[in-house]
RNA sequence: GGAGGGAUACCCAAGAGGCUAAAGGGGGCAGACUGUAAAUCUGUUAGCGACGCUUUCGAAGGUUCGAAUCCUUCUCCCUCCA
């Protein structure tokens, strides 16, 4: 792995709103921020393969520790030099830690608030939660994982992305006050033990020397626990910083909301990361207006293989369709207009709404092949345009060229 | 010419006297989709002046309190034998 000299993060430009202009510097590769991040979950971005990832503009990739430990394990990505190497990918990458999937994985079944655990019934892979970790039953081989802040910190050292994730406990929006705090101690406590354990594996030389660790704001819609959270959080010695929750994750408004809330608190050397950030082009609009750098999603690849495409304003989208058009509908059976006129993508290039209608029809897998590619464009395309907007000091007027304002 | 089998909603297909406006697929339409248990899931799919009414299981009659279901005739399709 070889030493870089350049900080982590630099601030190139800062601008009207809080949106700003970043670069962010890996072993692996430079990131122009603000960016958005594809989700390869498993090492992999659902039907397409990293050339593809490549030629739409990716300047990085997400895997999930859990997802990659259950399949093809931490240690044998080790053996394959790293998730960069292993997956061919070779660019910069990111993973998180699993925190996420055990709290929604919980959820999903019949739970309750219990002095901090949850009961839960027994279709849930998550078999019991305590301070100390988690027992999941693995999807995919049957056998019981122990996850602990610690094993999680491994997990991701072996995987060695670039940027490694705290083991937390999303704080749920409809948690109670009472609740929400319960689970933010928890999550905070996760987190330093992450951070600790992550320092350490570190200073061992088993976690890559160039691999930076994020800790993550919880809180869910409660100001006053957000703001506790921010101020926690970014008083650790970490290279960025990360928010997440449900409230970060579906609604753009409350997204940009809870961002506000906190802003102030972070430092400005520090990349903000927005995780599972949701609202698709709106989202991020509106989130990159509060000082968001970076931010996933896996809208453009499930919506992509569903059939729903993104649109700018230019072929109807807006904030009431979501930027999306569903290429399943009837309507488009006759069209044979680009998914999206502006777009220059290969997909928009070189075929028709109503061929992908087709494709969808028969269930060719080539349709939703084709979706995920131009999604993806879409948004790095978008991040593109943030960028320059950013630097040529036009950001409001994309913002609003985008974004119409309803009273 | 003879002997069987069949016809059910947009399509395929269950049902063999009342619990059937009619299972299940497909298709259509609508909706949802967060750090991917997801190329997935949900709802809907005869009409109307909708907690009710009207029409509907190839067509026309009949039996019955009640028929997609039983009987008669007719039409069309398939298989086999001449």
């Amino acid at each position: 792995m070889q030493v870089i000299d350049e900080p982590f993060f630099t601030l190139i430009k800062s601008t009207e709103f809080r949106a700003r202009r970043g670069r962010i510097v890996t072993a692996h590769g430079c990131i122009e921020t603000p960016t958005f991040m594809p989700v390869a979950t498993f090492g992999t971005i659902r039907l397409l393969d990293f050339e593809d990832v490549r030629r739409l503009g990716a300047q990085i990739v997400l895997g999930n520790t859990l997802h990659l430990e259950s399949t093809v394990g931490s240690a044998r990505i080790k053996q394959f030099g790293g998730l960069a190497k292993f997956t061919g990918w070779n660019g910069p990458t990111l993973t998180d830690s699993g925190g996420y999937q055990v709290s929604y994985m919980w959820k999903s079944g019949t739970h309750s608030a219990d002095g901090g655990n949850r009961t839960h019934n027994s279709t849930s892979p998550i078999q019991k939660i305590n301070d100390k970790g988690v027992m999941v039953k693995n999807t995919w081989t049957g056998q019981t994982m122990r996850i602990t802040p610690q094993i999680a910190m491994e997990w991701q050292a072996d995987i060695g992305a670039d940027m490694v994730m705290a083991f937390d406990q999303p704080t749920f929006d409809t948690d109670s006050l009472d609740d929400a705090r319960i689970s933010l101690a928890r999550s905070h406590d996760w987190t330093i033990a992450s951070y600790q354990h992550w320092l350490k594996l570190q200073n061992e030389g088993r976690a890559p020397a160039c691999q930076v660790f994020f800790p993550i704001i919880q809180g869910g819609r409660f100001r006053e626990l957000r703001r506790e959270s921010a101020e926690k959080m970014c008083s650790l010695d970490t290279a960025g910083i990360a928010i997440a929750g449900e409230s970060i994750g579906i609604n753009p408004d409350i997204s940009a909301e809870t961002l506000s809330w906190v802003a102030d608190i972070i430092p400005p050397d520090k990349p903000l990361y927005g995780m599972g950030l949701g609202g698709g082009p709106e989202g991020f609009l509106k989130a990159v207006r509060e000082g968001l750098d970076m931010f996933d999603n896996t809208s453009p690849t499930r919506l992509g293989r569903c059939g729903l495409a993104f649109i700018s304003p230019s072929s109807g989208g807006n904030t009431a369709n979501k930027f999306r058009v569903s290429l399943k509908k009837g309507i488009n059976r006759d069209s044979d207009s680009p998914v999206d006129s502006l777009c220059d993508c290969f997909v928009c290039k070189h075929y028709s709404r109503g061929y992908i209608k087709h494709l969808f029809n028969i269930g060719e897998g080539t349709g939703a092949r084709l979706l995920t590619y131009h999604n993806l464009y879409f948004m790095e395309s978008l991040g593109a345009l943030v960028r320059h907007a950013i630097e040529t000091d036009s950001f409001g007027d994309l913002y609003e060229s985008w974004i119409e304002d309803r009273g």
